[in-house]
DNA sequence: TCTTGAACCTCTAGCCGCTAGAGGATGTAG
DNA sequence: CTACATCCTCTAGCGGCTAGAGGTTCAAGA
């Protein structure tokens, strides 16, 4: 199985030039390439990539991006330190959780307005004051 | 009650110059200033900072938020407008913790790790191939 | 086999969302 | 009335893409 750059694309939603920035910043392996230079990739590829768009698109950066790759693709790290790297990005994980579902419930109650008035309106508060992230290391 | 805007800073974990960018792109009203031109906030702009920074680190884009802000800030707004914009954010917004949530979970067990070999690790898996934002509409 | 056009290549430049720094003015505490 | 931390504006740069110019490849059909 082999697909050209567009396929992957299409398979992945992550539009064509991104894909070749993924591979100029190392968060995609080189592909291999025909004689003439074009790239060909494999399922893993299309794994890797849907992967890292939906990471991105939960707010994870490239950095943390890259730290999760590499805790599936490095059998020889310690237990111990896959452990803390793992435990960082649950927090992190765990926080956004709770915001996002705070912010669902209110849009939630927006959503069923007959009962209620635009200005009776709390999505600011709901996100504004917890500050769960205030002890969080980042 | 009267901040300045390194106060604001402070309370709400957002830097100088990107509270500055927020006023400029709009984001933030333009505060009241002193005679001196120094700007000079109040509560409501902690609350407002305070969901704007998590909104983004929830991913959102600024114009989201904008949409997301104004909900809150017009009241003259029809029921069936608001209606739209809040299912179209909810329909992200569950779709994330959807993900999220998968990932905790994959996470939570590679915490657990003494029962597990690295090599089994399922991080990609679990976010690469559910595919769920396909017939989102963005 | 040769042609043709969509898709590919590299390279450079630009956009969004910040962030840092220069160079100078403000304002509160002592 | 200083002193100096903090503020101001302005410009430039960075991370993460995205678009376009100008040229090459390659598979499908004549």
């Amino acid at each position: 199985m082999s697909l050209t750059i567009g396929e992957l694309s299409r398979q992945t939603q992550v539009k064509v030039p991104t894909i070749r920035y993924y591979e100029q910043i190392g968060l995609l392996a080189e592909p291999a390439r025909t004689v003439g230079q074009q790239r060909r990739y494999g399922s893993d590829d299309v794994r890797r990539l849907n992967f890292i768009r939906h990471a991105r698109e939960l707010g994870f950066e490239v950095d943390a991006i890259r730290q999760l790759l590499d805790l599936t693709a490095a059998p020889s790290r310690s237990c111990g330190e896959v452990h803390e790297i793992t435990k960082a990005h649950l927090t992190e994980i765990k926080d956004k959780i709770v915001r996002l579902t705070a912010l669902r419930d209110e849009l939630e109650a927006m959503v069923a307005c007959d009962h209620r008035k635009i200005s009776e309106c709390r999505i600011i508060e709901v996100l504004a004051d917890h500050g769960q992230c205030q002890h969080a290391e980042h």
